[in-house]
DNA sequence: GTCTATACAGTGATAGAC
DNA sequence: GTCTATCACTGTATAGAC
């Protein structure tokens, strides 16, 4: 008996493979050991190994963000938009417990091959958030100010949270971004 | 000829190389590459190998973090010394070229052996910020918030520069997070 | 399609010549 | 103290049985 049968199901077990010991530490021996996929079936479903994996991982994380956070904040009212990304970064990162993949990819140069889709990750969130603050009514330099301090604070609370083992710290930053998103919004 | 001869010479230069391709990444290839130094010779300055090297880089940098960041905020008149934190962040790391060892550590899980190290350094910093915002007059809730909002948001800009290569999202970073301190400590 | 067997390079680590 | 030679092992990757 099996639990995986496609190979767009084995993607957040993998996923989580590299997150938690990064893209040189995620071995086959400890994918095959998570997924109960053998090697030969990993490279018949990723015919380039492991570079191949980290791809669709990688565009894994971006559509859901794509259709979560970015889309929304693009199409949506602006304030529910904002409400909902904070929502969505709370529950996808597990309230602290979990970090950001691409966040642990931008700091390993040791494959360039990845780094258009990392800046376009990061680069896509701030315009999105900077844009739905500029619809929302916020002046552009300090909507893009915003933005950035946001999705930076993220990454941050994240790295900390991680660093002390305090999953609460997470929670507390991301509280602490959203009451200056409203502060502005509001003031 | 050979540039080094002591081992507290060579941390420096092991330490770019934990930097630039994480723990695993940094094969003793890359370090002997780097160095100039053959693997025997390293083996030994660390009996123990990429363990202790990695143990004694990370020592290397709390150090130099204590001596130019934690005791100034400790013993400092308070405004100054968070005058100097910001001016040592930014040098420290290269106004956003360089990233933060002790946070690529932090997002690896693969080894806990440096988990007390980590958590020490930022719990360190929290403290040590935290309690020179107290002596500045600021109330201790919000000078707990203020400091783990500054710890955190270096390391979220530390990630962004990098993801982006916009070495300038961290200095901006960092400007935003003065005004906010010097803000409080004014209002 | 799934697996086992295997190739081959590179890993961390050790021994020993000088 | 520094290096080279070598170790056992694990890494990615491939071939081929079923």
């Amino acid at each position: 008996m099996r639990a995986v049968f496609e190979r767009q199901d084995t993607l957040p077990l993998i996923a989580e493979v590299f997150r938690e010991f990064g893209y040189e530490g995620a071995t086959f021996s400890r994918i095959t050991e998570r997924t109960g996929i053998s090697k030969g079936s990993l490279y018949h479903f990723f015919p380039d190994g492991k570079e191949e994996m980290a791809a669709h991982v990688l565009a894994h994380i971006d559509a859901w963000f794509e259709a979560h956070v970015f889309t929304p904040l693009a199409r949506d009212e602006p304030r529910e938009a904002v409400a909902q990304m904070w929502r969505a970064v709370l529950d996808y990162f597990h309230s602290g417990r979990r970090i950001c993949l691409v966040g642990v990819f931008a700091m390993d140069e040791t494959r360039d091959v990845f780094a258009d889709a990392i800046k376009g990750y990061f680069q896509r969130w701030i315009k999105a958030l900077k844009q739905a603050l500029v619809r929302a009514g916020v002046g552009r330099a300090r909507a893009q100010d915003l933005a950035e301090e946001c999705v930076a604070g993220i990454q941050g609370g994240l790295v900390i949270s991680r660093a002390t083992g305090e999953a609460a710290q997470f929670v507390r930053t991301v509280r602490r971004l959203a009451a200056r998103v409203d502060d502005e919004l509001s003031g």
